[in-house]
DNA sequence: TTGAAAGCGCTAACAT
DNA sequence: ATGTTAGCGCTTTCAA
């Protein structure tokens, strides 16, 4: 079933099946309806590849998300295509999990699709000049910036929240609270990514409060899971008895820290506090409601698609965002009592 | 950048860097270094579209899941994956939003990538033979089946939960225990689609424990959306303070619904009981912990890919299979006191 | 307004 | 083991 079976079908030439597929202006209406009622009859649909391989070029651009299931990405994608088609252009979306090299993939995706310019909704921090030459068109990167590369800053843009500042912020709030005796709960804290970050920002609020670090305070876990994290919190209530406040770097860490103080017969957050980063849509339906620094998601979405088309039209230069986030105050953050 | 230039700059000619980029087994290692070392200094990647519409066939699987982003879908989508890919297939995903139509998404997906055969992750209930014909190619529904459509069931398969069933065995769950003030949480009534045969299952419930169906215990909400979900709860509270139990159609309404009695200052499980279907990873993470009958996720993706396979290698002949749930007691249900 | 034909970049016979 | 070449299905000049 390809086009020149329509075009048989219908008594035309290819180019007329063509020409009304792509609702070109110079068409007869009987030539238009044959076609059309070919199409219908015969349930043809066009092949994308032939049609992107032979299109001179699209106006698409590309959304790689990387982790897909991330629940963080979700209101991002919507957001990001709706300002995508809003401009007038077509998006590619791909979503790869977390293991994958989101470089490698978008290069595909862009040469697959012809992109114009690419998104990128999470990914690495460190990348170099060689690892990004694959990727040959404008990009940006979205919820993260390049912290650990080498990159060129005025090769590409990025809009994203400062998590050092976040994590400073967020720590800063449970001192201010009179809390000393603070965990935190991380994916390593070493990991050259978003956890080394908020890690440096819990340490810096540390020192700012006079309190020393205290390694058995901090939990690292290989993954952003939510029993994963439940067992971390276990394994740190066991060790550190005495702690009054958790600093989770992620929501879904967050929420499995509430369920674990609960569980552990400690009430939150009069017992502990728990705070955290991201504002996921299921934090504001946990009991207390968490405490968390909602990352601005919509905005982060409108500057990233807005900053690339700049690029692209070249009404703009590559450039760096940093946004903040907005304080959602839950009922799961209390003074401390200790 | 083209195969050409990649061909040109290393000396060999194009079908040598074809068989070096497909793994063919006959080229030289000389001839192999040289492509790759090219390859590597000109950032080439293939043109998927190209290469896609050249080669003979492809062995991929199509997967549309409809309604991205929604929490239900992740785990399938990683267990298909892994089935598919074991079987040594690969696996073209593709996201749609709820308001699409996964049947046109599949047919232009199908004919882009040359599918073998598609999953469809989440779709309508009532398709027709008319509708369906744009696919022509094996597919099965995966969590869904055609219970309002006029489909030949020997033109397709399908795997998934029987709805009606399931939901009675949720609300005889709580009139087991005495309840007979039970409402329901759901899209409409008449959606031609699971609400409408989740409905089905509530009202046989109830009917079997001789209890009056009542219009005012049944709470209708636009989408599957918490806020929402949240206020439907509120409405209901409202219009009847003495409902005892609550049954919620999806795990993210039992999950809002677990958070609006607890903001109208009533105890889950002593002054109401919640229970609802699906088993999503929060819901073992509320307070109390949710008790859902739980999908099985895992089986329901074995099932979808094993089958499609087996009717694609001409193993099988198409059918449909209804999986269970299994009851998993949170603490969201007691005892009615009232 | 319509049709013929030249590619788009790649793969897979078919030669050599 | 390597090169030549005919398509894959479509869009788009260029003629008519």
């Amino acid at each position: 079933m390809t086009i020149k079976d329509v075009a048989e079908y219908s008594g035309v030439s290819v180019s007329s099946v063509s020409r009304v597929l792509n609702d070109h202006p110079d068409v007869s209406d009987q030539v238009r309806a044959r076609v059309l009622e070919a199409v219908q009859a015969l349930h043809y649909v066009p092949n994308n590849s032939a049609r992107d391989l032979s299109r001179a070029q699209t106006d698409a651009i590309g959304v790689i998300v990387r982790g897909a299931g991330n629940p963080f990405f979700t209101p991002i994608i919507h957001a990001v295509e709706k300002e995508i088609l809003q401009a007038g252009y077509s998006m590619e979306i791909h979503q790869i999990s977390a293991d994958e090299d989101e470089l490698a993939a978008g290069a595909s995706l862009a040469r697959a699709k012809r992109l114009k310019g690419m998104i990128l909704l999470g990914g690495e921090f460190d990348y170099t000049p060689d690892k990004v030459a694959v990727l040959n068109i404008p990009f940006v990167c979205c919820s993260y910036t390049n912290s650990f590369g080498t990159l060129d800053k005025n090769t590409y843009s990025s809009v994203s929240i400062d998590d050092e500042a976040e994590a400073y912020r967020a720590v800063r709030y449970l001192t201010d609270r009179g809390h000393r005796k603070i965990a935190i709960l991380l994916g390593a804290v070493d990991d050259r990514s978003i956890s080394e970050l908020r890690y440096k920002g819990y340490c810096r609020a540390l020192q700012e409060a006079a309190i020393p670090e205290d390694p058995s305070l901090v939990e690292e876990i290989d993954y952003y899971d939510m029993h994963v994290a439940y067992e971390g919190i276990q394994r740190l209530l066991e060790r550190r008895q005495d702690l009054t406040a958790i600093f989770a770097v992620a929501d879904t860490m967050g929420v499995a820290a509430l369920k674990a103080l609960h569980d552990a017969g400690r009430q939150v957050p009069e017992d502990c506090s728990v705070i955290s980063i991201d504002g996921l849509p299921m934090s504001n339906f946990t009991i207390p409601t968490l405490t968390t620094l909602e990352q601005p998601k919509d905005e982060l979405a409108v500057e990233a698609v807005s900053r690339l088309i700049r690029v692209l039209e070249g009404k703009g230069k590559n450039g760096h965002l940093y946004l903040q986030t907005s304080l959602r105050e839950g009922g799961s953050v209390g003074p401390c009592h200790r």
